[in-house]
Order: structure tokens, then C-alpha cells, then sequence
DNA sequence: CTATAAACGAGACGGTACGTCGTGTCTTTCC
DNA sequence: GGAAAGACACGACGTACCGTCTCGTTTATAG
């Protein structure tokens, strides 16, 4: 990301001593070392990260406007990969696309990192924009692909907006794990939503 | 709320000069305007407040033990008042307890209230515990007791975890006002939502 | 000095907690103690001498705007009482008045006082300005009127200005102290000095 | 000077590129430049020379070890040429070894130098060393010669420690330049001095 | 003509200090 | 004893230089 980098402006090999990608992976890595350890993000200063990371203040300014754009980078770094979709029904598609989510409210790593920086990245709309264009949107791509792939194989009706339906599958299981991190979310949630959802909370024969 | 009043420990009759209503207003008041100027919260220290509102910092520390908390008021004299149930069928009276999520995310006031100060108080465990309790968890109970009404009365299935449930009407709401507060919400949405997940999403006759 | 204090400018009584003496004490005398223990005066920071004097910084710049004019007090705070003049004549004057000067070049304390704070000083006009017309004018003033003094006494010629005069008897003084601090200076220099000057170079005779 | 110049000790031909003189000059003249556009000697930093000079850091540290050592280079590349003695005369050799200290306080270019660049050198007592032993010593030298002479051929007195003497006639002089650089100097002022200082001040008769 | 070696402009690097601001506490005076 | 004012120790902010260290490139001598 980097936005704060101002050699890409510049045409031309690059000049002067390049930065080091050692320096960069050092600044990430005790960013996600303090909160592992349960450092209250409030805490973590730029002075305290430079400390930590053993590094000048201005090389951490020279890649990164202030904290919050380091924390898009530090999300990046611990999201999980993209789930494998298995591809034998959309059924199992969605499941397969809610189960990362639902695991993230477990892992105290995750967890940390979940619902402090998210919190702190959401108070920058530029932030926020860039998370949103470089993290979730993939991922709400990908999740429309399988949604429109089963309307045309009829497993799910077309009469209701896509962008709708997409929120009635995500929104329960991120409810929950922003609202209610500390509770404890049953193993087969993601198969409870999908299925709930699919069917219908009328009673049957009604 | 008021954690760090220390009156309330003191038995017998007041001493001294009795705390002025009129300067609590002023501060929080000072803080909703703020806040409805565009001023990001980060901006918004408690010396700042204090200038703002005319007010020595001390009189602040007095009521409140720091930002958060003063903040947990402030959200709370902007929350908008309880929903009046119609009370003629558990969908209608859903969509009622939904309807005010959906005006959140239209009125600025409110939209900068919600996404800014929510996401503050969130980094506070203590904070959001305090606001979860006062705030959320009262509708919440309402959510239950109006979801349970529907089971009884043969408007819902009964063989679902009703705290699933309650997500699966609630969840699909917050996601958009949490996630994507810049998008436009259609007026039906409410509607939508309770309607499309009582019916299911699959199609007809299958 | 306090050339920063802004709180002259106001009317009325002053308003708040009052600056605490003791505070501005430490804060000098720290600064002595290190020029004492022969730290370079290039190596005093502000952020040291908060250390040093255990205070913080805000509290060094709400009474002196940087280095330069908190050490115009410093140098206040180490300069001589003034010399009591005998006033049995005007040579015994002129003696007593230089004989400061002479001490000034062998005190190791005031030696770094003298021959650092004083180059320091002067890299700025303004500050120099301050410290010339609250040190060194007043006693240039006391010169001249024993000078003057000295002329209707007849002990001193009247036809040659006044101020080459006086540099005539200050200047062989402070050429030593400022050019070579290093060197040894006879205990009787300034009687030397005062003598040859009245006596004149040229050979008896001539 | 070039104290940091590390070529020097090896033996055998110089081997690799050889330092450009181009450069060695271009950062000298910029300092000049800079000191003759009024800019305080505390903002010119090695960053801005560098800058200033269109020139690397490093090849400024690898010809100087620091600002002060840089500076005794500058400050040599402005000294006045040494004085043509015409030899008529004791009095006559003072006065012309005097009147290039006068004008030092005229020139704006070599009043800066004088006032700052020099208060500056003082800091550093190995810098001074260095500034003293090849700048001012060999002036010091000419003048006791002139001194010598002068008492050979009894137009001096022989019973005054000639260092005093020499202080008594250059003092005066730069007591003047280095206290009171604003203050004009009168244009025969080298002339009144060492009259004054020959003749002495007592009233002719006493 | 190639190889070697140092100088060079550029700029990254770990540091230190800058001067400002906000924190939460303390100390005044006035009410 | 409440309240406004503002001093206080502390510590983070983002910037500027320090002196050192790579980089790629240039310019000399040696073979």
C-alpha cells in the first residue's frame, strides 16, 4: 500500500540506497507481535513500534502517513487466504465462504486484531476505503460470483436484490463477531445460517 | 453512568456547593456539536471539550474518568427513542424494531455518531460492556421477547436457536450500516429483510 | 528575563496555580551543575536539562522561548557581585573594577561559563542585545563615571573620547580571557595593565 | 586542513578516482554564500550545504569530520590578505597590522564570519586550536617582531612583559569588533589607539 | 580494452532533539 | 466544597539533522 510512498511518482531507475524489505517485514512483524500479546492498540505508539521494531521513527514515516495506513498493512498481513471453494453446490460455497469469518472470533491472535484495528481503521474514511477496496471487496466479488451462479442453477430464487441477498448470508455471522466477540459461536454456525436462510423461518406448511 | 462520581460513596446530606446540571449539559452538548460539525473524533480531546464548552478540565475528570466514557453519554443522549410496536403481527412489529438501524445510517448526525464514537467506544472493553449493557442489550431483550410471542403464536419456527434467529433479522441490517454506511438504503429495506428470511431464499416449489 | 512569559501582558490578579519559583531554580541550576561537570554546551539539550531538573519540557518553554535565552539567565545567575570600588583614586578604581575580569579567566567554573555559553550567546543578535543591556552596559556605565571622575581630577587626560578610553583598559583585559582562556595571567595584570596604560609606552625620556 | 583526509596515509600512487577540487571549492563558495545571505550559521546544517553545493553527503565527511572543521576552511578562505608592513616606522607597522581588524567590523560579508563563524569555533577547543595555531599565531608572531624591533630601537619601553604590550595595542581593537560590532568605528581609529597607548593617559605635566 | 578502485549523487538507515499538544493531577482564587 | 484557570510531569506527535551505510554510475590508473 504505502501511501505515503512518494518514490512511484518519480520516473527513472531508482535513485540512492533502496529501502529495505527487511526493515519493512520487521515493523509489520512486532506490530502483530504487540497485539498477540495483548497490547491495547491505544498503546501502540509509532515511538513504541520503532522501539520495538529496533528502527528510526522516520523510516517508519518514510512507508506510512501515520498509524492507521500501517494498519491496513498489518490487517493484510494476517488475513487468512481466500477459502477453496469446494464447487459441489452453492450450499456448500457459501459455507465455505462463512467459515473464515466465524473462526476469526475465536483465535485471540485474530481476534485482537479483528475488533481493535478494524475499530481504529474504521475512524479514517481514506483508511477505510482502502481496506474496504483491497480486502473486502475481493472477497464480496467472489462471494456475488457464487450467488449468481446458483440463481442460474436454481438453487436460489432471482426475485430479490443480489446485493440483499448477499447481506442476509454475511450479516448474521459478522453480527456476531463484531457486536459479540467475547461469546462463544457454535461450530456449525455457518451451516445454521446458510440453511436457516435458504429455507425460511416460517413454520413449515404455512 | 458517571463511573468516576465519587459522591455517591458519602452517605448524610450533600456538602458544599451542589454540582451544576446546567455544565453537564453544556459539555455534552459541546461534544454532540462537535461531533455534527465533522469534527473527527480523534480531534476531540478533553481540553478541547473543555475550551469548547467553557469549562475547567477538572469539572470534566469529575463526572466522567476519561473519553470513553464521557462518550458512552453522549451516544446516549443521541440515541433515538424505542421503537412503538405495532403489536398486530411479529413481522410488523420486526420491521418496526429494525426500521430506526436503517434511519441511522441517513441522518449525518447520527450516521457520524455511530460510525466514528461507536468504533472509539469498541476499543474500550470496559466502555462497550458498559454501553452493551444500557443500551444494546434492552432492545435486544425486546427482539427476544417479540421473536418468542411469533413462535408462540405460530409465526415462526421453533426448532432454531432463537439468538441465531434474532441475527439472522438483525444481522443483515447492521452489516450495511456498519460496512457500507456511504451506501444509499432503499425504504423497504426493513421490509425486505423480514419478509425475504421468513419466506427463504429458495425458489418456489423446489 | 522570561522574554516567552506571556502572562505580564495580562490585567488583574493572575488567574490559575503560579508558576513555582523552585521549578525555575532547578531548572537553572541543573544547567550550572552541568556546565560545571564540563559537559559541552552543545550537548545540553532542553530535553536534558528537563531530565536533569526533572521536569518536563512544556514547563522549560511556558518561561524561556529556547536555549539561547534560558542561558542569558544562567549567565545572570553566575555573574560576580560587583566590585566595590575603594574610590581612593581613580587607578585603585580602574584596578578593582578589572580585577574580576582576570578571576573570571581561571575558575574553571565560570572559565566554561565565560568561554562557551558567552560564543553561544552571541550567535544570537537578540538575545546577545538582552544580555549586554542587563550585564555588561551597567557596569560599562560604572567605567565611564570613574573614567570622568578621573578627568576632573586631573588623574586623566581629557582630550582623547571616552570610550577609546575605556577600551584602552578593558580591551588588553578581556583580549586574554576571550583569545586564551588557556594561558596563565599574572596576578598583578590589571595593575600592570592600568599602569602601563597611564604611563604610557614610550620610552622615559622621549 | 582537511583533518579527516584519510588518503594521506597510505603510500605508493593514489589509486581509484581522484577528489574532484570542483567539488572541494563549490562547497566552500556555498557556505560563503549562505553566510553572505544572512543566514544564521546554526541553519546551515551538512544536510543544507550538501544541498546548497549539489553534493552528496559522504563526500563532505570525507573530506571534513564535522561543521566546525568545515568551517576553519571557510573561515580561511575569507581572511584578508596579511598586512604590508612599510617599515618607517614601530608606529607605523602597529597602525597597518591594526587597520584590518577595523575593517573586519565593516564589511557586512566578514562581519558575519567574524561574529558568528568564530563564536562558533570557539565552541570546539580543537577547532579553535587549529584556527589559532594557523590563523592567528603567525599574526601574533609578525606583531612581536614588529614589538622587538620597536624596543630595539628604543621607540618602545623594555621594562613591560611584551605580551601585555601587545594586548594593550590589539585589545582595544578587538574589544571593539567582538562586543560591540555594531557600533561604527571611526576611520583613524588604529591610529588613535596606538597613539594613546604610546603617550599614555595621564595629563602631560603630571 | 578490460579490470580495478575510489569518488560521486542519491537517499535509506538508527538515532537524538526539536517544539507542540494532550493526558490526568495539583494548586491557586473566587464564589 | 464546586468551579475556572492554568501549572505540572509525562510522553507521543511528526520533522529535521546527525553521521554511517548502501546503491548505481563515473572517472581515473594499471595491466
Amino acid at each position: 500500500m504505502n501511501l505515503a510512498d512518494s518514490r512511484e511518482r518519480h520516473e527513472g531507475p531508482p535513485r540512492g540506497r533502496p529501502r529495505s524489505e527487511a526493515v519493512e517485514r520487521s515493523i509489520i512483524e512486532g506490530a502483530v507481535k504487540l497485539l498477540e500479546d495483548g497490547v491495547p492498540l491505544a498503546d501502540i505508539s509509532i515511538e513504541r513500534l520503532a522501539r520495538t521494531a529496533g528502527v528510526g521513527k522516520a523510516t517508519i514515516y518514510r512507508r506510512w502517513s501515520g498509524k492507521e495506513e500501517l494498519f491496513v498493512d498489518v490487517m493484510r498481513a494476517t488475513e487468512p487466504p481466500d477459502a477453496e471453494l469446494p464447487g459441489t453446490s452453492m450450499r456448500d460455497d457459501l459455507i465455505a465462504l462463512l467459515e473464515p469469518l466465524r473462526r476469526r472470533g475465536l483465535a485471540s491472535r485474530s481476534s485482537a486484531l479483528l475488533h481493535n484495528v478494524y475499530a481504529q481503521i474504521k475512524t479514517s474514511p481514506k483508511i477505510w476505503a482502502a481496506y474496504q477496496a483491497t480486502v473486502i471487496e475481493p472477497r464480496r466479488r467472489t462471494t456475488f460470483e457464487v450467488l449468481r451462479r446458483g440463481q442460474r442453477d436454481g438453487e436460489l430464487r432471482d426475485d430479490v436484490d443480489i446485493e440483499v441477498i448477499n447481506d442476509l448470508f454475511v450479516g448474521p455471522m459478522l453480527v456476531r463477531a463484531v457486536m459479540r466477540p467475547e461469546a462463544e459461536l457454535p461450530e456449525d454456525l455457518a451451516e445454521q445460517i446458510v440453511d436457516a436462510v435458504l429455507t425460511g423461518l416460517r413454520p413449515p406448511g404455512r
